[in-house]
DNA sequence: CGGGGCACTTACAAAAAGGTGCATACTTGT
DNA sequence: ACAAGTATGCACCTTTTTGTAAGTGCCCCG
């Protein structure tokens, strides 16, 4: 018997089905792992650190993450606006097993680095 | 400066972001990690274990996963077509990162049907 | 008063991802 | 002889995701 892990896994082929698709998105490991390594950041903060996504998106995926129970959002009710993020005590247990892949990816940087090199090198020769 | 991990991380703001860089593909995960729990396997085995994907999207994540040198394939040039594909020792240390994100959703399976649940009806509602 | 920061929001593209269906060339099973 | 299976390739189209640019209301600063 091939794909299966325990029991009752609703809809998803294994846990790491039921994973994958609560952190789909573009930056939301990138969001739970920032938010692993410091208490709580406010908006502006996340916004630097996750350099590449925008205003839009960095605003989405918070909503989603909150929305699925991962991070706490607090809104302090200031005359300019004053809000955290945290996250919560399932979104920190997520971020533990991100941590792998992060020293995973820190491990082997240079493979990696080899290969988005030449992936540059093969878009180049398309055209 | 808040995000960084080591140095020379040529475009990524960490270990983390390469990561998941290289993984990014619906079904490249599952992939790795279905290969990582028994041998090589043939193409039609992974077709009917990752049962959603069709064709066209398993071959071109396989591809990618063999043109960044994590997947091996096979060819033994036979008639009616026999291919397998495998794990590089490379994808096999990636696949061991994604262990305690497997474990992490069937540990917090029921969690995560709730939130998908809760998505559901949220969406229910918008109509 | 003008400019800037805060935490968003909205409308509108653009791009990426995914799906469907058909085709190949050959073999084995019925 | 005909259907089915093998491992793909290709064209076309829809859906989903991501990005861009601008705007909002309010305050503080010089």
């Amino acid at each position: 018997m091939e794909g299966n892990c325990t029991p009752t896994l609703a809809g998803f082929t294994c846990g790491l089905d039921a994973t994958l698709r609560l952190i789909a998105g573009k930056w939301k490991p990138l969001i739970l792992y920032f938010l692993a390594q410091g208490g709580p950041y406010r908006y502006g903060e996340l916004r630097r650190a996750v350099r590449d996504a925008s205003d839009k998106m960095l605003i989405q995926q918070l909503k989603e993450l909150e929305a699925d129970g991962l991070v706490k959002r607090t809104d302090y009710k200031e005359v300019p606006p004053r809000v955290d993020y945290d996250l919560t005590p399932l979104g920190r247990s997520l971020a533990g097993a991100l941590v792998p892949l992060c020293s995973w990816g820190t491990e082997h940087l240079e493979e990696v680095n080899r290969v988005f090199a030449e992936r540059e090198n093969w878009a180049a020769k398309c055209r």
